[in-house]
DNA sequence: GTCTATAATTCGATAGAC
DNA sequence: GTCTATCGAATTATAGAC
C-alpha cells in the first residue's frame, strides 16, 4: 500500500486518503484536464496524460473505457453558479463578469470545455447547454423581449474575453486588470440583458460610404 | 438597398482558365480552406482534402511541401480593410460589425484561421497581429488612452461573435439576423473605441480581503 | 506532371501474464 | 490491480516508375 506514495500528484486536491484506484482515477483526471486544456482534443493523447500522471497508458483505458468517455469524465464539473435571484438589477452586469472570471481562473476546466468545443460538436453542444441554462432564466426574469437574442450577445461577449485572454492569449488581452475587464464589461452585458432593443433602422444601413 | 450582396470573388473560385498546375494549385487550396474550417488542423488529413479536390495525395505534398505550409499557405489572404479614416467618428462602431460580418460571409478562410488558432500558436498569433494592424492605428487616431485595453475588448467582442455563431454554432446565435447584430454590437464596440474609460472604483471589490 | 507503393510514426485499443 | 507486448488502423512523408 505504500509504494504508490511516490505518484502524488499534487495538482488535484485531496488525494490524501484514497484507496489506489480512486487515487489512480483522479490523478489520471487531473492530466487529463491539463492536457485537454492545452493541447485539445485531437493532439491530447492517452498516452502524454498517461505519462503525466505516471501512470500506465493501459489503465487509462481500463478505468475510462476510451478516449471520449475519458474526455467526458475530465469535462465533467459542477459550475454551481451562485443564484442571482436577489442580485439587485442594476449589478448584473458586474456581478455575471465577476462571476466568470472567477469560475475561469479557478481551475482549467472551463477553459477545457471551450477549448474541445472548437473541433469536439458534443462539447459545443454542452457549453451552450451550460450557458442556456445560466442565462435564460436571468433573462426570462428581466426582459420579455428578445430572449434568445439578449442570450446570444451576452454568451458572445463573455466568450470573447476567455478566448483573446486565456485560450489565444492575446498580449493586450493578457494585459487587462481584473477591474478594467468588470469595469468595461459590466455595462456592455447590462444593456445585452436589460437594455431596450435598438431601434432598427430599416432604410439606412450603411449611410453613403 | 442590397449593399452587402456585392460579394466579390477573390482567390478561391473563378478555376476557369489556367495551367493545369495551377489549376490543381487552386482546387488543393480551395479544399483545404473547407477542410480547415470544418474540421480544425488535426482532423483536417491531407488525405481527405485531396480526395474532396479530386486529386492525388501526393500532389499536395509535391505543390505545398508539408501540411504546415499548406496550411499557411490556405491561411494566406489579404485581408483588404477599407479604409476608415475618413468615417465618421459616430459611425466607427456600425462601420466596423459590417465589415467584419462581410468578411466572415464573404467565405471561410477567417473561420480557418480562428478554428486553427484556438490549438496552433502560430495562427493565434497571426490573428493577433491581424487585429492588432486594424485596430491600433484607428485607436491611435481616436483615444488617446487605454490604447491597449480598447483594441483588445473590442476584439473580444468581435471574436466573441463569430466564436458563438459561426464556430460553435449557438442556435440563438445562428438566429441572430444581420441587423440585430449590428444595432447591437456597434454601439458596444463605439464605447470600447472611443467611450470615456470607466470610472475606476477602487474602494469596493475586495480590497479589504 | 501524375500516380503507385511504401516507409516511418503514432495512435487507440486489446489480450494476457503476473 | 498493474503492466508488457502488440495489433490494426491511420497519418505524414518519401522514393521512384510511367
Amino acid at each position: 500500500m505504500e509504494h504508490q506514495a511516490r505518484h502524488v500528484n499534487t495538482c488535484w486536491p485531496t488525494i490524501v486518503d484514497m484507496k489506489n484506484a480512486e487515487k489512480t482515477k483522479a490523478a489520471i483526471l487531473a492530466a487529463a484536464r491539463e492536457r485537454f486544456a492545452t493541447d485539445g482534443y485531437e493532439r491530447a493523447t492517452i498516452r502524454a496524460i498517461a505519462a503525466d500522471a505516471n501512470i500506465d497508458p493501459a489503465m487509462v483505458m481500463r478505468y475510462f473505457g476510451n478516449k471520449e468517455k475519458l474526455f467526458t469524465a475530465a469535462a465533467e464539473f459542477n459550475l454551481k453558479f451562485p443564484d442571482l435571484a436577489d442580485v439587485p438589477i442594476d449589478d448584473i452586469g458586474r456581478v455575471l463578469v465577476q462571476h466568470f472570471l472567477d469560475r475561469w481562473e479557478a481551475d482549467e476546466t472551463f477553459l477545457v470545455l471551450l477549448r474541445t468545443s472548437v473541433t469536439n460538436r458534443t462539447a459545443a453542444e454542452r457549453m451552450q447547454a451550460i450557458f442556456a441554462q445560466q442565462l435564460q432564466p436571468l433573462i426570462a426574469r428581466l426582459s420579455p423581449n428578445s430572449q434568445r437574442s439578449r442570450a446570444a450577445l451576452a454568451s458572445s461577449q463573455i466568450l470573447g474575453i476567455a478566448l483573446c485572454r486565456y485560450v489565444l492569449e492575446f498580449p493586450p488581452a493578457v494585459a487587462l486588470t481584473r477591474t478594467e475587464i468588470i469595469e468595461w464589461v459590466a455595462p456592455t452585458l447590462q444593456r445585452y440583458l436589460i437594455g431596450d432593443e435598438p431601434k432598427s433602422e430599416p432604410t439606412i444601413e450603411s449611410t453613403a460610404t
